[in-house]
DNA sequence: AATCCGGGGTG
DNA sequence: CACCCAGGATT
């Protein structure tokens, strides 16, 4: 009965794997981190491709391949050359985090990469996924990974009830990905799996007829691939106004003000400013902040723009105001730090894309002479 | 187990 | 604008 049970399942894994792979070798498209698999290559991919898209990644990989070839120039680079080289590409805590995990894998490993699950896991930035991406790609260890992709792909092969998002539904995806893993190459298994879904298995519109999967897939059986994975109603996101000055002296520089290592957009320069309390305006809002953060008094002059922009977990209207200092000299008391830089210099600090957008506005202005 | 990261793309 | 997809860290 058992062995039956064992060759039946071996059966259907042996079918999985053949058309899987078979469909993967056809369809693999040609990334540049899949050629030379080397960890560092592959590690660098991870993390980017983590909460990003393949198109938007690709042209940052290549970026930051050429500045930071290596392990060890990576290690050896600032902080500041590494937000520099991810400015743009959103979730600055995974370049800080890989910035330091490259720090200690020169000093505690001597260079060489972890190559175990525990060692991964123990690195800044490395959660499950990342263990098992680089650990089964550049090692070749057993690692089943799962990822949005993976856990879209097998909540419709096993007709997955629960939401994706809940962590049962992770746990489930994990279990059976690990029981399907091709132990002989793993690397490829995962590569391949992601790809299904990146391609074929796709959050809508999935091309069930040409899937390698169709035949033992349920939900396809059930004629509704697309319901899965079942999804958890969302809450709304908020909406902020917030305010930030563009604070000019009298040698026509520009004041920009570095966030706090361990502050959202850590390491970042913007344009100083915060959130307005109820009731305030952009000016009193300025007025304010600008006493709490760096402990000058200011007039808060015209408004240059307002910026409308997205982020993960909220909205906001940036509106960024001319502003004067009055009185005081600037002092980093909220911030890590602060620098006046001319305007034609502005970008020469990684920001946030709300601020990039300012310091554009603000360029454009000096350029064509009409700054105040 | 749930929540929080200050994303970007698409229709 | 509404809607969609998404790993790690934290608590």
């Amino acid at each position: 009965m058992t062995t039956k049970l064992v060759r039946q399942q071996t059966v259907i894994t042996n079918a999985f794997h053949r058309n899987l792979i078979d469909w993967f070798r056809q369809h693999r498209r040609l990334l540049p981190w899949r050629n030379k698999r080397t960890p560092y290559r592959v590690w660098i991919a991870e993390i980017m491709l983590q909460q990003t898209r393949v198109d938007q990644a690709q042209p940052y990989f290549d970026r930051f391949m050429k500045r930071f070839p290596s392990l060890r120039s990576l290690a050896a680079a600032p902080r500041e050359d590494v937000l520099k080289c991810w400015e743009g590409l959103g979730y600055y805590s995974r370049a800080r985090n890989l910035h330091e995990a490259a720090r200690h894998i020169a000093r505690d490993h001597k260079g060489r990469f972890p190559r175990t699950r525990e060692e991964l896991l123990a690195l800044p930035g490395i959660g499950p996924y990342t263990a098992a991406a680089i650990g089964s790609l550049a090692f070749q260890l057993p690692l089943a990974v799962v990822d949005g992709n993976v856990i879209r792909v097998l909540s419709r092969v096993f007709a997955i009830e629960e939401p994706a998002s809940s962590s049962k539904t992770t746990r489930q995806v994990q279990e059976w990905a690990d029981r399907l893993l091709l132990q002989e190459d793993p690397g490829t298994f995962n590569e391949a799996m992601m790809e299904l879904g990146a391609l074929c298995c796709t959050p809508r519109g999935p091309d069930c007829p040409n899937c390698p999967l169709r035949a033992i897939c349920q939900a396809h059986k059930k004629g509704q691939a697309e319901a899965y994975p079942r999804k958890a109603p969302r809450k709304k996101i908020p909406h902020k106004l917030v305010a930030a000055g563009v604070i000019i002296n009298s040698r026509n520089q520009i004041l920009l003000a570095q966030r706090r290592d361990t502050d959202m957009l850590g390491g970042l320069w913007e344009f100083p400013g915060g959130k307005m309390e109820p009731g305030e305006d952009a000016v009193a809002c300025l007025e304010r902040e600008l006493k709490e953060e760096l402990g000058i008094r200011v007039r808060v002059g015209d408004e240059l723009l307002v910026v409308a922009h997205a982020f993960s977990h909220f909205t906001m209207d940036l509106h960024a105001h001319w502003v004067k200092i009055i009185s005081g000299r600037p002092r980093a008391i909220e911030c890590a730090d602060y620098v006046w830089t001319p305007p034609a210099q502005l970008r020469m600090y990684p920001m946030p894309r709300a601020d990039v957008k300012i310091a554009e506005h603000v360029m454009a202005r000096f350029a064509d002479g009409t700054a105040t």
